[in-house]
Order: C-alpha cells, then sequence, then structure tokens
DNA sequence: GTCTGCATAATTGTAGACAATCACTACTAT
DNA sequence: ATAGTAGTGATTGTCTACAATTATGCAGAC
C-alpha cells in the first residue's frame, strides 16, 4: 500500500448527510469529485462510493457526465414522502400497541429523554440525530431490517426536506410529542398513538415552508468543516 | 478506449434480476465479479456498480471480502415487506379514488389488457414483469417520482420474497383482482377499493409458502442464458 | 481417522492512469 | 453588437494492474 487510507466511505457519507442537514451544504452546490477526495484524503474511487450511497439515499443527484448536486428536493416530493411516511409509521405505531415488549418501552424513554437533554443544552448536531432516531427506533423495535431500512431511507430524506424548507431556526420534531407517542404506546392504545403519530407528522409538515426554494451555492471546504 | 464495451451496468441489473425472479438464480448462489464480468463481457468494474445496485434492491447481499451473494429473506423480512406494501398502498388507492384523470383511468385498463394477453399466452417473463408493472403504474399516476422509486423498491424485494417462498408454478399475482381496483378506483369508491387491494396484498402474502426455505445453488452461466 | 498448520490459488478491494465529455473563453464572421 | 465556433481547462467515466483478504488443498502429527 503506498499510503495510508485516510477514511471509510461510510464516514463520508455521514459528514456530508450532517453537513446537508445543519444547511451548511445547501442544494444545487456541487459536490466534486477531486474537491472531496482531498478534503478526506481518499481517492476518488472511494469518494464515488459516498457518491453513489448519497444518491441512494436521495441526498444528491448524479446526473451523468455532470457530477453530483445536493438535491432541491420539489415540493411535490417533499409532500409524497411525508405521504408515506403517515402511512408507513402509523401502521407500525398500531403494530407496536398490540406487541411491544416492557425492555423496548424502557430503550424508547430512555431516547427520549436524551432529546430532553440535547434540547436544553441546544446541540444541534445531538438534536438532528436524535430527533430522526426516535423514528428509526421504533421501526427498529417493530420489526425486521428491512422496516429499519426502510424508515432509514424517509428518515434521510425527510432530514434534507427539512434542511431546505424549515423556515424557523427550532427543529419542531419535538420530544413532547414524541413522549406522548410512546406512553400512548405503552398503555397500549392503537386509536390514540396513531392519531397522536399521524397529528405528529402533519404537525412537522405544515410548520413548513413549501412555497418557496432558497438556495445560494456557497464555500464546500468550510461547509464540511 | 481498448475494446468495445459490452453492455451497461443496468442491462445486468436487469438481467439478473429475472433471472433471480424466474428462479435460475436460487438464493445463496454468490455471484463472482470475474464470473459476470466475462458473461457479459464487460470489465469487472461494471459489475460491481451492478451489484451494487442489486444490493441496493434488496436482491443481492454484499459481504465485504467474501462477495456477492443472492439474498435469502428471512420470513420476517417477508412479511414486513408485506406489511409495508399494505400500509403504503392502501393509501395509494385511496389518493386515486380521490383524484385520478381519466387518461390514466386509460392507462391502467390498457395495462390489465396487457396482462391478460400475457396469462393467456403464458409468457413467464411478461407475466412476471407486467403483474409487478401494475402495482408501480399506480405508483406513478398517484404521485411523484418519490413514490415511483419508493414501490419500484418493495416490488423488486416482492419478486425475490415471491421467487423463494412461492409453492405453485402460477403467479398469484393476476390481472383480475388488478383489474377490480382499477374498476374500484374508476367510480371514486374508496372504501372498496383500499379493501379490495388489502384483499389482493393478503392473497399473495397468504398463498406463500412461508415456512421453509429451499436453496441449493446451482450453476451461474446456465441460469443467466 | 481427524484435526492443525502452511502453502497455494482464487477472489475481492483499491488506487492510479488514461479516455471521454462538458463548461468556459476568446475569437471571427456576419 | 451578436451569434456561432474552435480551443482550452476542468471534471467525470472507465479500465487495468497491483495489494489484501479469503478459501482450498495437502502434508504431518496426534
Amino acid at each position: 500500500m503506498t499510503e495510508q487510507t485516510g477514511v471509510s466511505a461510510q464516514y463520508i457519507v455521514e459528514r456530508v448527510w450532517l453537513s446537508i442537514a445543519e444547511r451548511r451544504l445547501r442544494p444545487g452546490v456541487q459536490l466534486k469529485e477531486g474537491q472531496l477526495a482531498a478534503i478526506f484524503d481518499v481517492s476518488r474511487a472511494r469518494v464515488r462510493q459516498a457518491l453513489s450511497a448519497l444518491e441512494r439515499d436521495g441526498l444528491v443527484t448524479i446526473i451523468p457526465n455532470r457530477g453530483a448536486f445536493v438535491c432541491q428536493p420539489s415540493v411535490e416530493e417533499a409532500h409524497d414522502v411525508f405521504f408515506v411516511r403517515r402511512a408507513v409509521e402509523r401502521c407500525i405505531v398500531d403494530r407496536l400497541c398490540k406487541s411491544i415488549s416492557k425492555a423496548n418501552v424502557t430503550r424508547l424513554r430512555t431516547h427520549i429523554s436524551k432529546e430532553r437533554t440535547a434540547n436544553a443544552q441546544n446541540v444541534t448536531t445531538d438534536i438532528i440525530k436524535l430527533s430522526g432516531g426516535f423514528h428509526l427506533l421504533l421501526a427498529e423495535v417493530a420489526g425486521s431490517d428491512f422496516l429499519f431500512a426502510t424508515m432509514r431511507d424517509l428518515i434521510s430524506r425527510s432530514s434534507l426536506i427539512t434542511a431546505v424548507y424549515r423556515n424557523t431556526n427550532r427543529f419542531n420534531c419535538g420530544p413532547d410529542e414524541h413522549a406522548d407517542i410512546v406512553e400512548a404506546i405503552a398503555r397500549g392504545d392503537p386509536e390514540t398513538a396513531t392519531k397522536l403519530m399521524e397529528h405528529h407528522l402533519e404537525h412537522v409538515e405544515t410548520e413548513l415552508d413549501l412555497s418557496e426554494i432558497r438556495d445560494q451555492p456557497h464555500d464546500l471546504k468550510s461547509a464540511l468543516a
């Protein structure tokens, strides 16, 4: 080996994902292979793997012979992502009400306490990761790897949509509504739980400003810092 | 360029996909890069792209430093795929009942007539493609690219599950049940339409033999012929 | 006879070099 | 002045060679 490889493709994916979620990378920005390879000190081949994975997650669009660009999800797509989320997560919650172990209820409650801590301390990175992580955790305790992977995909796209369209600085996917859902699940109340989940997702969606798109490309290096 | 490239990565993906759906490639079979490169007369790099795409679609599993293998979806995963399909497709049908254009109704009816033709002539390849294609078409007329991509993923996994677990030689996702759903949509009857779709998916799922797994690796070249 | 260790063969992973394509600029002709 | 065009630089796409890892077969000891 001529030189020690810098980082894994997965690391690059997470780093870019976070930069997009935190709005340091704006939609439309081109992610040039050579640039990323230099920043992370890896070969272009590995950057290509990472970009391919990011495309799969719906965070970047790869145009042949042009390059990879941070996605600009349309308003229609944004609505459809939440459409699918409502459909799937309502069923997940319903299933959990009928069969959830005490250990898993504890896991959910523990997660929410972490969310509260992050919100209290106002650590943006943690807030973003944990608020999405709650929905992921629901999928994890509800079913197989497939359900988890499906939700992972949906959450990833939701993050991008939130980054593009949210108009406040606060993240609206807060721990309070999550807590209510968990308690409804804990006492096995599917009607309330599914209704709460639907309201929660509608709430998140309606707080977005789905009318304008703002995009001004800026410096890549500083955004990934 | 030293030599004319043989085929695109997409072509390899479709070819392998069909081989899996037609049960010529059984779960557990290793798809060696060199072997595929020789069969399709392309470089290993392109084979790698195809295998990566197949992994994304849930048809093969890539184990680092080991290789790519045709997936053996677990019974639990099989149930969860249909769980998500029920959740999503019910909502799609519901949405279509409330807003579908006459042109799209015609497209659906045309598709069903194609299905009937394929069934009458008993062309296995067409039957497989068209029966999945119906559900894809529903997603296409219902929403954005995202909805279509989501259903594409689900159909792809369903094909693998059907290939692994179906115990009859006939494909149970037949045109008759599809036709009933379309007619319910055409007259704007969400109650009937959603119920028919749920029954249809339950029907497909219950006809599978979700108790045993059969897998005996065999020759790769002949399976792709 | 079975298990262990080693050498060999086969397969996957990675990087770098080269080819093809695209964007941009400057120049020319109308 | 403007539209079209050739040239140049930059970026992506692909292939091939090499490194690392894993599987396989064989010899030897218990």
